[in-house]
DNA sequence: AAGTGGTCTAGACCACGTC
DNA sequence: ACGTGGTCTAGACCACTTT
C-alpha cells in the first residue's frame, strides 16, 4: 500500500486512529494538514477521509472539521446470497420444488407490505434442498402489476427469486431476521420437529417505488448466518 | 439530486440500467462518453462509476470497460447497535444488570474462538433491560491477555460492551447469527417460556491479531433485527 | 500496442455551520 | 464573517488487460 494514493493515506490515518493516536471523539487535523504531512494535494487527503466517513472510523462537519467517531459503530457488509450458491459454496447439491404456485388476494400481511390493496398476487410455496434434504421453505407474494411477466413465467429449474433477479432489477429492499417457532406443516416439511428454532428472513423488495415481492424464508435449525464486520 | 455532480450523475446512471438501457452483463459507454455527454470532466464521472461500482451496480475493468452487474448482486449495510441505543430508540429505558463475574478458564468453544489456550479468562454475565422487562441475555469472555485493564475496570452503569467498546478499539469482527431454543435457565431469566424461539448472535472481535472478546446474546422472543438492502 | 479505468495535481468556487 | 469540508476542472501520467 504506497502511502501517497488516496488509498494509502486513508490506511495510515486509520491505522493513527486505532493506534489511540486521538481520543475518540477527538478533532483530528484538517485536510490541508494532512496533505502537508504526506506531501500530497488536498484533493487525494479529502478522497481519503470521506472513505474513512462512509466506512464509519470519523465523522465530517463543515467548518466543524473531521473528529474520531465517539463510538465506532461496527457496522457489516452482509451478503445474502443466493440459497443456489449458499448450498453449492458447501458442495452439496442444489435442487428446488414449487409446491404451490396460485394467483390469490394476499393476506393483510403481506398485502401491506407489497401495497397492493385489494388486488390479487402470484403466491408460491417452494421447499429448497440440500443433497436431497430440506434446507429451507420459503413462502412468497409477487405483485403481479409490478410483475405481469411473471404470470406467465416458466421457471424450470430456476427458483422464483432466481427468475426475479435475472428479470427484474430491483432498486431497494428491506429484510429483516427474526426467529420463529416451527409448526406442524413447516416441521414436516423441513423434516424436523416441531417447536424447533428456525431462522428466518423476510425480504421485500422495490422497484423504483413499486413493491416487487415479498418473501419469507425458514431455514432448517441449526442454520446460521455469517459475516465479518 | 443536481445533474452535475457526481452524486446527481451516479443516480442518473443508476436509473438508466434500473431503467434496463442496457442488458445485464452489457458494456456501458466508457467515462470520456459520459463526461461529453453530462458536459462535465471524466473526473467526475470516474467518480460516479466507482460509486455505482462500490455498490454493486456494475464491473469495471481495465481496457474492459464497465459492465451492468448480471446478477445485481444484494450486499446489505447491517448496522449492530449498542443495546443501549436499541432500547433508547424505542423511547424504553435501558438498563442492564451483571449477574456473574468471574475469572475462569474458557470452554473449549470460547477457547477456540479467543484463541488463548489454556489461559484464564474474565466471564460475564449480564441480563438486559428494556423498561425494566428483560430484552437480551449475554454471556461473554474477554481475553485478560489483550485487556488486562479489564480485571480492574469499574462497570458502573456500563454495559461490559459498552466498557470495552470505549477503550479498546477493535479492528476486526465476525458476527454469526442464529435462532436458539431457551433452555429452562435463560427462559427462566428472559421471563419467557422453555422451547421459546430466541434471536442469537455470537461476535468475536479482534484487535489486530489478537482475540479480544467473544460474546452471545439471546434476545427475547419477537425480536427482529432489520434493515434495508 | 492500444484502449480503458485509476489516480494525482493545482487551483478554484461553493455550501454549510459555527462564531 | 470565516473556516472547514464538498466538489469541479483540465490536463497529465500510470497500470492493467485485452488484442
Amino acid at each position: 500500500m504506497n502511502a501517497r494514493t488516496h488509498r494509502g493515506i486513508r490506511a495510515a490515518i486509520r491505522a493513527r486512529i486505532v493506534a489511540g493516536e486521538w481520543q475518540l471523539g477527538e478533532l483530528i487535523p484538517g485536510e490541508a494538514d494532512f496533505a502537508q504531512e504526506y506531501g500530497c494535494s488536498r484533493t487525494t487527503v479529502n478522497r481519503a477521509l470521506q472513505a474513512l466517513a462512509e466506512e464509519g472510523m470519523v465523522e465530517r462537519k463543515r467548518k466543524g472539521g473531521t473528529r474520531v467517531r465517539p463510538l465506532p459503530l461496527p457496522q457489516a457488509q452482509l451478503r445474502i446470497p443466493l440459497l443456489r450458491e449458499q448450498v453449492e459454496e458447501s458442495g452439496r447439491a442444489y435442487r428446488c420444488d414449487t409446491i404451490v404456485r396460485r394467483v390469490a388476494r394476499p393476506p393483510q400481511s403481506a398485502a401491506e407490505r407489497l401495497g397492493t390493496g385489494e388486488t390479487e398476487a402470484a403466491y408460491l410455496e417452494t421447499l429448497h434442498f440440500a443433497d436431497e434434504r430440506p434446507f429451507a421453505f420459503e413462502t412468497r407474494w409477487i405483485s403481479l402489476a409490478a410483475v405481469p411477466q411473471f404470470a406467465e413465467a416458466e421457471l424450470g429449474e430456476l427458483s422464483a427469486n432466481e427468475w426475479l433477479v435475472r428479470t427484474v432489477p430491483f432498486t431497494r429492499g428491506e429484510v429483516a431476521l427474526s426467529a420463529a417457532t416451527a409448526g406442524e406443516r413447516i416441521a414436516g416439511l423441513l423434516d424436523t420437529q416441531q417447536d424447533a428454532a428456525l431462522f428466518t428472513m423476510d425480504r421485500t423488495t422495490w422497484l423504483e417505488d413499486r413493491p416487487v415481492t415479498t418473501m419469507r424464508l425458514h431455514y432448517t435449525p441449526g442454520y446460521t448466518l455469517e459475516f465479518p464486520i
